[in-house]
DNA sequence: TAGATTGTTAATCGATTAACAATC
DNA sequence: TAGATTGTTAATCGATTAACAATC
């Protein structure tokens, strides 16, 4: 029953927060910690912390707290983060180099596997070790190499182009951060990172900032 | 009086988007749109279109719809983005870097006038025509070149030590892409693009989505 | 004028917070 | 056992949607 209720998307977008403050404190060495100090440190409140949680599960022990290996192990498994994701880039240019060098995903399971792009300069050669290969070969390839997730460092005017042929060849989720809004089918996931997006809402607090500091002169 | 009235944070976040749509619709030379040809476009509501634009003036007219250069200037305008940001990274790795070429910020008003680094063998060079200065010059420089907004772009380690420099130079907002929570005066800014957060949010869909697949078989 | 579409109020829906009984 | 803290229900708050009178 409560496995199959569908959770709302504001809560997972919790999840990988949570995540990163129980593998602070695992490395800290801290064994348990209630909802309150969590709420302390992350800034939700120790009500919305055990909402979240117990949409997954009692992953707590009433007059104790929570274990923070057991929880963060919990949150790991409901992410989907114990196991491996085979990835391809599209777009070798700036955005598509520093996201294939980006560390963070050598470890914890995530592998760059090819990179694809149009310029015929860069195909077949490698970048950190990843080959780059023509965008022709996008649709076999992401078949072939059993890619799960399409990373889209292209052009706006390319990207749904270049979503069309991840989802043909089978991928599962898209990270998308050309600065537009992309179809795909119901069965791919879709996450946007729309860096113009981002910057245009920092600047709007900026601008509303500085006109009133101007206020106070 | 609803001037003063404080705008929800997720009518901020969906501004640039209608910026996006209204960019589009003005390169085709469409001039007049209603909410309902853009909410079939964008995703949104015609009501929450409405609402969301109501909340800074009445930008249309009854019986006619919304004039798009009009409204994308009056949408420029509320988000600040009529005027040039001086902005500073701090970071030259991949994502630095990556940032700093991103032709997007040339454009528009944003540019980007120093990149600060702890690594010797960068500090005097130039990327992309920016200079890359000594990190421990950063709080001076950032004073002096009135830089607006800060961007971080290194370790979680560094990055509050980053982000009190950037606020003691005077910067009024912080673009942070190191994936911790930062602690910054009331009086400046912060927006995160957290990457890891993006790509475990994104995973949790993804390893629901196989799963249901195999289940199917 | 008649038709269209806004601006805005009221109704609904969903998410957050508060409260407390259950229980370790 | 007594104290602490969870899990969960109920109350509140805020955001979205619906409806419609105002008006171009």
């Amino acid at each position: 029953m409560s496995k199959n209720a569908k959770i709302s998307n504001v809560v997972i977008k919790r999840l990988p927060r949570y995540k990163r403050y129980l593998e602070e404190l695992q490395k800290q060495g801290v064994d348990k910690v209630s909802s309150n100090e969590l709420s302390r440190m992350i800034g939700y409140t120790a009500s919305q912390i055990r909402q979240d949680l117990n949409n997954f599960g009692g992953f707590g022990q009433q007059g104790y707290g929570y274990n923070v290996n057991a929880l963060h192990e919990e949150i790991n498994q409901i992410l989907g983060l114990n196991r491996e994701y085979r990835m391809a880039i599209a777009g070798a240019g700036n955005l598509g180099q520093a996201i294939a060098n980006y560390t963070l995903y050598y470890k914890n399971g995530f592998i760059v596997d090819t990179i694809f792009e149009v310029n015929p300069k860069l195909i077949g050669l490698k970048i950190n070790d990843i080959e780059v290969l023509d965008f022709d070969q996008m649709v076999d390839t992401v078949h072939d190499h059993n890619i799960d997730l399409g990373i889209i460092c292209t052009t706006k005017e390319s990207a749904q182009e270049v979503a069309d042929r991840f989802c043909r060849g089978g991928v599962h989720g898209i990270w998308n951060f050309a600065p537009v809004d992309l179809k795909v089918p119901d069965h791919v996931a879709l996450e946007n990172v729309h860096l113009s997006d981002s910057l245009h809402s920092l600047v709007y607090y900026v601008s509303r900032q500085e006109t009133a500091a101007d206020d106070e002169k």
